[in-house]
DNA sequence: CCAGGCAACTTGTCACTGCCAAGATTGGCA
DNA sequence: TGCCAATCTTGGCAGTGACAAGTTGCCTGG
């Protein structure tokens, strides 16, 4: 914990999380590189492969991290299944890099059990806020399920992709409030 | 077109992106090599260089193409609503190495008019597509084509991302058909 | 108190990549 | 025919991920 970093840094797991997130959010995840973040950390370049194996590791611990925050977003965003929706699109704004890394496949080994077990708890945070709408628990509950995700990450993405014309505003939960009510009304 | 190269190649341009088509199918836009391509291609390492200058420059051209190809497709749909959703989601997983690169900004230069024309090109045709559906020319058009394309675009990606359950089958197309009348029952 | 074991980190190296500069080759056009 | 511009090659540099082997320091058991 103090300023001069001995031998041992302390904390280098959680402090190469932290800037893999901030470095991820300026440029992407293809730019990302182990060795800048050992440079920022302070340690040296093959460090992080103590922690993480390798380039793949450090993103799936990413990847878990980012199922549990979506999982606690969408238990805090209340009862109602528009709020939820609006709170997945605002987990997507807000943790941008984690969010992105979810569901980039490829990145990260997502059949590692930690990833598993953190990605049904976010499913089942959604599940749940599904279930407590009496409109959504219609004849088809698997379908509902899937057109709600559908409508509220498509939405998130396509904000996050810059591809949505200006029209849209700059506020992606105002926007979000627009558009979700559509799929219930 | 002889099957000894000569010095010049004469369709080294149309080669490369084709490759670099496979190559994102199989390992994902992330590992993409300019060098693998070239390889592949049967020239010097660096060719490519020369007709995209680099790197976020063949990937630009693939997008500006992948967005002409969606244009198509949904043209192709028909004047139906569902099946111009259902055109799309089997646009991205036909196409997914065109699919990922064109919705992932940092990879490409998507300012480009090279770009912009052809995505212009293709919410034209979707927007299209919705203007001719009863349904949807509802009292908000804009938020209904934003809805309309944040469902299809949802599902797909959600299908390309491997985070669905496994109960939702095996055929995207199928399982995209039931669940975008969600939308305008 | 201290021996040793183990986790955290370093140093060194290799193959690979993107990018740049400079040169070689060729087809087409005046 | 001669030249020129587009196309492609060769060579090289800095940066990267991964691996191997060594170093440091903490912590526990005796």
């Amino acid at each position: 914990m103090s300023a001069t970093k001995a031998y041992h840094h302390g904390d280098l797991r959680r402090a190469l999380l932290a800037s893999a997130v901030d470095a991820i959010a300026e440029s992407g995840p293809a730019a990302l590189s182990l060795r800048d973040l050992a440079r920022r950390a302070g340690v040296s370049h093959a460090a992080p492969a103590h922690h993480f194996g390798d380039k793949a590791g450090l993103l799936t611990a990413l990847a878990a991290q980012g199922f549990d925050l979506l999982a606690e977003e969408l238990r805090q965003s209340g009862t109602d299944l528009l709020e939820a929706g609006v709170g997945y699109v605002r987990f997507a704004v807000r943790h941008r890099a984690h969010f992105e890394v979810m569901f980039a496949p490829g990145l990260y080994r997502r059949d590692l059990p930690e990833v598993t077990a953190a990605r049904d708890r976010a499913t089942a945070a959604l599940r749940e806020a599904i279930a407590r709408n009496p409109d959504a628990s219609a004849s088809d509950p698997q379908a509902t399920r899937l057109a709600t995700w559908s409508i509220v990450h498509g939405f998130a993405t396509l904000w996050l992709s810059g591809a949505l014309p200006a029209e849209v505003g700059t506020d992606p939960e105002t926007a979000a409030r627009n558009v979700i009510p559509l799929l219930f009304r």
